[in-house]
DNA sequence: TGTCATCTGGCAGGGTCTGACATAGATTAC
DNA sequence: GTAATCTATGTCAGACCCTGCCAGATGACA
């Protein structure tokens, strides 16, 4: 990794930073993006670069996630059954949350406090969680050489094991520790698993 | 009604019209505010007079919704079942959407259209619909004399009575006809009403 | 008709986001 | 080590969204 790249990612570790802190500080609406730059010490211009709308700042982890599963499900063999890659889809990014360093722990979970303060990017999420499931179940029905909108099945395998994120992330009770969310989600998604008759994915 | 109503209101359709055809024509995004109020020999000052966005053009029908289903709710006698007036405030939409104009009717197609080709828009429709179920769920509370928070009771009323309306407006086989659409909203909530134990709410 | 409330237009301005171009810095090849 | 190349950044101009403010026009009402 060059230190063109390692300075890229610093600069936008920083922005996301600063972002978060000024938010929780002054308000998302009141926090203008000239602020987020001028305390990273960047040109606005630079900003739009990084991110490429305000929102996105909110939607980066997001974004991680979504690409962590689609490059997952990429490599999976081809002749697996769809429900299992996406299985292994999702553990890959839960895999990733438990590697991050203490920085970026701190970092979501300053996101999830900025999410509680402002109702609104919470719908921003869920919207984008909506895009997340349609290009997953695209992925899914072309891995099984089927069109996208020949059936349910393959929205229902993606729907099915996402649901253990969208209900132990939106769970009060694992706010304040990401190791516990993370071994809530996996017993959530072998809770699943067992519940599934084998092969109903076929 | 007054002469200034009905030209506010003449206004107010005039607006709708010509921003959904525009939308139509060239895209939402390529859409300026400018076109739309130019269309309809408005200053664009006037128009976020009438619209507080130009998002809000899409979620206008959603808004007034909203603002039955609340009137509905407090227009319902006290003591009654909560689940009970929810299918009452839901009753009371599907019966707007009947006598609906057949200019209304056209619109309100049109805007189907227009969310079609627009994926974003039917994000921002989504969170919309969000926090009406929250605000719902808090008149829902209120009337029980229940705290917002105190169970999942209260929310779980709602979620349900609106299923039906989630479901089936967001079924394509309903696309082209309203009479259908609202039809079989009602024949839902009969499915609804029917699966739950009387007294469930209680 | 005259007064009052409300609607409207125009203007100025802040904030988000984008395209174009030049410069400084990192990378690669020689 | 130097030169050529590639990439990131800053600056500038500008489109668009949205808001506050004030003055003028229009409907409401006595």
């Amino acid at each position: 990794m060059g230190l063109r790249e390692r300075k890229k990612e610093k600069t936008r570790l920083a922005l996301l930073d600063a972002a978060f802190d000024l938010f929780l500080e002054q308000g998302y609406d009141s926090t203008t993006v000239d602020q987020i730059a001028g305390a990273v010490d960047v040109s606005p211009r630079t900003f739009f670069r990084y991110f490429t709308s305000k929102d996105h700042l909110v939607l980066w982890y997001h974004d991680q996630g979504e690409e962590t599963m689609l490059e997952t499900l990429a490599d999976r063999p081809p002749g697996e059954p769809p429900f299992v890659s996406m299985t292994h889809a999702v553990r890959a990014v839960l895999r990733d949350m438990e590697q991050s360093t203490s920085e970026d722990t701190e970092r979501f979970l300053k996101l999830r406090r900025v999410l509680d303060a402002n109702p609104q990017l919470v719908a921003s999420t869920i919207a984008r969680g909506m895009e997340t499931e349609r290009r997953l179940t695209e992925a899914i029905a072309g891995r099984s050489g089927l069109a996208p909108d020949a059936g349910p099945l393959p929205h229902l395998v993606v729907a099915f094991a996402m649901a253990p994120m969208r209900v132990d992330i939106g769970c009060a009770a694992t706010r304040p520790d990401l190791q516990v969310m993370v071994r809530r989600i996996e017993e959530t998604l072998q809770f699943v698993e067992r519940s599934l008759r084998p092969g109903w994915d076929a």
